[in-house]
DNA sequence: CAGTCTTATGCAAACGTTTGCGCCGAGTTC
DNA sequence: GAACTCGGCGCAAACGTTTGCATAAGACTG
């Protein structure tokens, strides 16, 4: 592969002035440029960023650190983050920690060592080696969708606790009674401030609360499917709030499979609002703010605090989840009412 | 950021001596070591990926350019792969071409200039520059489900042909005499491929090939909609082939909502074996390969000859499609017949 | 015409590693 | 005890750029 070198020899000049030339960074004559950049092309020299790196001490690259991408909400999350990024002129390195804390604090590593210029986080798991690490590495970071116990950094999420909140409202005013919730894992934050939203909701409304109505699931659709078994094989319920939609999918499977029909006998309304959710029969209602955008925020957050060069203080984006009605959801009819009443 | 001088400095050690330390490249004294290794803690000392590229001329980084990240085929196979990569220490550079091909030039071109050891394409889109472009790259390249025209290097794929047959079998074995058929852009050679392989079954039964029984759609859920609405309105059809589970997704949804059920009075098969397809109601029948072992494959075999210097006749893996029936399918019902005989 | 300004270019240090080569001293061999 | 081996370590070149400083030549000024 050629050198900068080889094309000022053949160019006839310093590699000073080949430098110039790529990066416009000084005055040339039409006429070297004119040489230099035939050289260019006859060697099919392609500059190193990674020399270049060394030199400027950045990469113009981010690390991105998912729990799951083909979870459709880390996709969707990484489409807009890529592509503010692309806009921008930054390059993302995707790592998947496939929920083991293990491999998110080797990855962590490997970012640092590839001196990314910023990170953003939007990861499920052990967080406490997360935070000292994150700490000390000197590296922007962004987290989406979840606090991480001690690490100061920007945050950007839907208020969890809120949408929670709203779901459940959305049934209540249905008139639902006897709601029940597929929850997430019980280690993670967001999962924690979405059933809390829930309780909220039902103690506002003077609805009972019963822990044999929430079951936990693991945030997929077949986790979800499994939930649902448990749950509604426990209780005479009317609605559920799936704290995720893709548990909301498996859920709305498993009701499908054995004849409960959503939403006449049952309302389903889930959380985060993929897009695949419009696809289902019946579509899935659901609570939350466009994916991408989040995506895009976030991106946009972090290059902003590359810009500043990590300055500045301490931001916390806060986005409004939005109720998203679609099919899966009704008022709750008289005879299931009547069963509890 | 502190650098391998100051370890040394702190330690007392030349920096060579430090560099064998970290790289456990030559014997060093118990004594050296632990104070080396003290000096690292202390500075929070993290080696410089980047100058360590430049001097060892390879980065143990591939790029991976997809055309559209937020389809669960495209995230199931960056999972198989990522998840090679990561076993093997290598880190992926994420690259959504959004199926415009000046992007995907970019980023080629990003990636060049980044030195990545590898390169994996599963993109559809324009081909003509990203040919010459390849080939002048002396990167190792992996072509993961198309034949990108004149560039010669490695290709694992789905023998899409034999897929396009297979679907078709199934529904012409199940009795289905007219079966329509959502293909995907014409541009791309997998689309091609499958519905040759359509009509190769249809031919082989004797079955009529009606050019209005098939419809082109985008590979996206919404354009399975969008076809299932023209295909459904233009023909009387008992049995359609979606040439991916996406857009087989958007047709289930249309029927669904317009009171044709499936798969009594519509058959649906589609390609590919996302997993989020057997969550649908009804389950999609397809016809494919596990997704992420394709990546897995295509990372493996990336890596093969990333280890081998590039050198090495080329490969062309092909995989073979194995049909999945789940509940979209069934045996044409002889009234449907009727209307056609 | 001497001085000054401008424009176009080159020199070489620095970025943070890896690694071939060489040196030293302590043990081993005959 | 000389010759040799070998473990433990350091020196400095190289990787491919960017960039501050310097230089040279021409154009202008008074």
């Amino acid at each position: 592969m050629s050198t900068i070198k080889d094309v000022a020899a053949l160019a006839g000049v310093s590699y000073t002035t080949v430098s110039h030339v790529i990066n416009k960074t000084r005055p040339v004559s039409d006429k070297v440029r004119g040489e230099v950049e035939a050289a260019i092309r006859r060697l099919n020299y392609v500059p190193s960023a990674v020399a270049r790196s060394l030199k400027q001490q950045s990469t113009s690259t981010i690390g991105l650190l998912v729990s799951n991408i083909s979870n459709p909400f880390f996709a969707e999350l990484a489409q807009g983050i890529e592509d503010t990024c692309y806009r921008a002129g930054y390059t993302v390195i995707l790592c998947n920690s496939d929920d083991q804390p293990e491999r998110q604090q080797t990855y962590l590593r490997v970012l640092l060592e590839k001196r990314i210029d910023g990170l953003i986080i939007c990861s499920a798991g052990d967080d406490l080696g997360l935070a000292e690490h994150v700490r000390e590495a000197q590296v922007p970071v962004i987290i989406v969708d979840r606090a991480v116990k001690g690490v100061t950094s920007d945050l950007v999420q839907i208020d969890h606790f809120k949408g929670g909140y709203l779901a459940t409202r959305h049934l209540l005013d249905h008139k639902h009674k006897s709601i029940g919730c597929i929850a997430g894992p019980d280690t993670t934050s967001v999962s924690m401030d979405r059933l809390n939203g829930y309780r909220k909701a039902l103690a506002e409304a003077g609805a009972p609360f019963r822990p044999e109505w929430v079951v936990r699931g693991d945030f997929t659709a077949e986790g979800g499917y499994k939930a649902a078994r448990i749950l509604l094989k426990r209780a005479e319920i009317s609605a559920v709030f799936a704290s995720n939609d893709l548990m909301g999918i498996g859920l709305l499977r498993f009701a499908a499979e054995h004849g409960i029909r959503v939403p006449h006998q049952l309302s389903v309304i889930g959380f985060d609002g993929i897009d695949l959710g419009r696809y289902n029969y019946p579509a899935l209602t659901t609570v939350g703010q466009s994916i991408r955008r989040q995506g895009e925020i976030a991106a946009g957050a972090l290059l902003e605090r590359i810009r500043k060069g990590g300055e500045g203080r301490l931001r916390k984006i806060m986005m409004n989840p939005e109720l998203t009605v679609r099919e899966s959801t009704r008022v709750a009819v008289p005879f299931v009412l009547s069963r509890h009443e």
